[in-house]
DNA sequence: AGAATAGTTGAATATATGTTCAACTATTTG
DNA sequence: CAAATAGTTGAACATATATTCAACTATTCT
């Protein structure tokens, strides 16, 4: 007995033998695709090792791009193009001072999701790669 | 006064006036590059729109690959290779039952940061990209 | 006004990465 | 044992992306 989702389902999975049930029930409590999508969006900002110094910089203090740059012994057009993408994804915000632009952070949550992250870390260091 | 920490700074970052006081409280501040490698990679594995997909479907249920591949309307390859990735980050485990592998979560630290990442989406979408 | 400097930006390049494809293993079933 | 199927894996390919370089804007200072 198989319904037209159940067909659709097999479309591309190459799998004759699936859960169907489970499947339903997990399709029908799956968050809008757009959230999901942003989601990662936002997790793909974190996902560099220059824009998470970055932010942990600026957990500390507001910075200028020529600070970041000396902090982090990279060009300022390198840093500048990360901000960018860290002020597009509203993670930073900036103020402007003669020639000088400041950034710092510009979200709560952010300390959170990196507090957890670091958590996760320090919980999976002991286990072994598989 | 410049101080030898003053030149290496200058190095590669194109700027003579900077805010020594300020990099030098932050560089004494900043957590060992290892954890934030550790935390950039562990992000990058949050940050791609499968993956984000097949974490939210574990949410609500234990899932073959099988299951994982219908739901996503994908190849069991493109799931397996994913489910690789997200195994060796140690964010699921998996159990076998004859030649049907169910994965799950293993991570509490995941739902925490999910939480606070869709926080940060639903108090950032009024605002307008600049 | 002219020189110097902070910062931005677009193009180019090199690297990283996600999916596909085909081949493979392992387990079940007839 | 043979066929079928769940799942894995490596190579190839296409795309995404981080940094560099050069050119540019804007602001300060003499």
């Amino acid at each position: 007995m198989k319904s037209y989702e159940m067909e659709d389902m097999e479309d591309r999975c190459g799998c004759s033998v699936i859960h169907e049930d489970v499947v339903n029930d997990v399709r029908e409590h799956m968050p809008p695709v757009e959230d999901l999508s942003e989601l990662a969006e936002l997790f793909k900002v974190f996902g560099d090792f220059t824009r998470v110094k970055i932010v942990y910089a600026l957990f500390r203090a507001e910075m200028c791009v020529c600070d970041i740059a000396a902090l982090l012994g990279m060009t300022k057009s390198a840093i500048s193009h990360q901000l960018r993408v860290l002020r597009q994804a509203h993670l930073v915000k900036f103020r402007k001072d003669g020639r000088t632009v400041f950034y710092s952070l510009d979200d709560d949550h952010v300390s959170t999701i990196f507090a957890q992250g670091l958590t996760h870390i320090a919980h999976s260091e002991n286990h072994s790669n598989q």
